[in-house]
DNA sequence: CATCAACTATTCACAGATTGAACTGTTCAC
DNA sequence: GTGAACAGTTCAATCTGTGAATAGTTGATG
């Protein structure tokens, strides 16, 4: 039975559906600053510390190198990150969070704490626990697989 | 301490990055095709009969109309669907999916189900198992929320 | 039944996102 | 010291996705 995988039937295809829609969600809420979900997760991976460098981002995202020079350009000038070379490898860029980066992720915290709190007044607190349990854990393996092989 | 939401701590943002990975996934096993996960779910959408005509196809997936005229252009082109006007309502075009469209849809599962097994092998059955019911259940209710409001 | 607004799909031109190729400067191995 | 690999950048080309304008269809309203 377990080959009766119906594609709409399988949590792959839901997880898809459910991240990319909600993806359009914070993307509505960026609209006016000009950002993308990704200008947020670059954001988001740095501050977090899974990511130092332009590099790190690149390989977490799955995105082209050429792109992350555009995100932290845009990121940059509107004064959400800061870009400084690394001393020990004047080839890297060391990439931080300025206090106007942490204040829009903290706005966009607040969305996505609303979010939990439908997420868990559907499911109940119960599912709705479990669910944030499942889904911490993958991404911390998510994140683990990516720290270094490409 | 509700409100002490860092963003990449919430679920709704690591549903975000996940769902988005995956449909990456999704999207390189499709390159082949020329075709992206937005025709998947076109698709799927249409087999599993949440949606009928392409305006359904527009509202559930939040793109524009002119939009999935081109995802039902270049599906039809593949013979992966078919279009035909609703006798009932000359303005609208039913949307069905061929053999060869369920055969693709097939594949995609076959693709999914792989996944599948890999989020159970990673969070243990019982979790696993949770989180399969969490997002059938929000799927459920978002196909649910867009059946009828814009 | 004539009119007009809403609905469904379509076409087109455009803005924006993303990539790959070519290049610069830097580091590291030999 | 030479050359390969690495981090980042630039540029051109492609692909996605949208909004505006349009056509045909339906349904409501007078």
């Amino acid at each position: 039975m377990a080959t009766n995988s119906s594609l709409p039937e399988t949590s792959a295809f839901r997880l898809m559906v459910l991240g990319t829609d909600l993806a359009n969600d914070f993307a509505e809420h960026l609209r006016e600053t000009g950002l993308t979900p990704k200008h947020l997760g670059t954001l988001a991976m740095v501050e977090q510390g899974f990511a130092r460098t332009q590099d790190d981002i690149a390989r977490l995202m799955r995105v082209s190198p050429s792109l992350v020079v555009r995100l932290a350009d845009q990121l940059e000038q509107r004064d959400l990150i800061e870009r400084r070379r690394d001393p020990e490898n004047r080839r890297k860029h060391i990439l931080t969070v300025t206090d106007g980066g942490k204040s829009l992720l903290a706005e966009m915290g607040a969305l996505a704490a609303a979010v939990d709190n439908e997420l868990a007044e559907r499911l109940g607190r119960r599912l709705g626990g479990q669910l944030d349990e499942a889904l911490a854990q993958l991404m911390g393996k998510l994140m683990e697989d990516r720290q270094r092989p490409r």
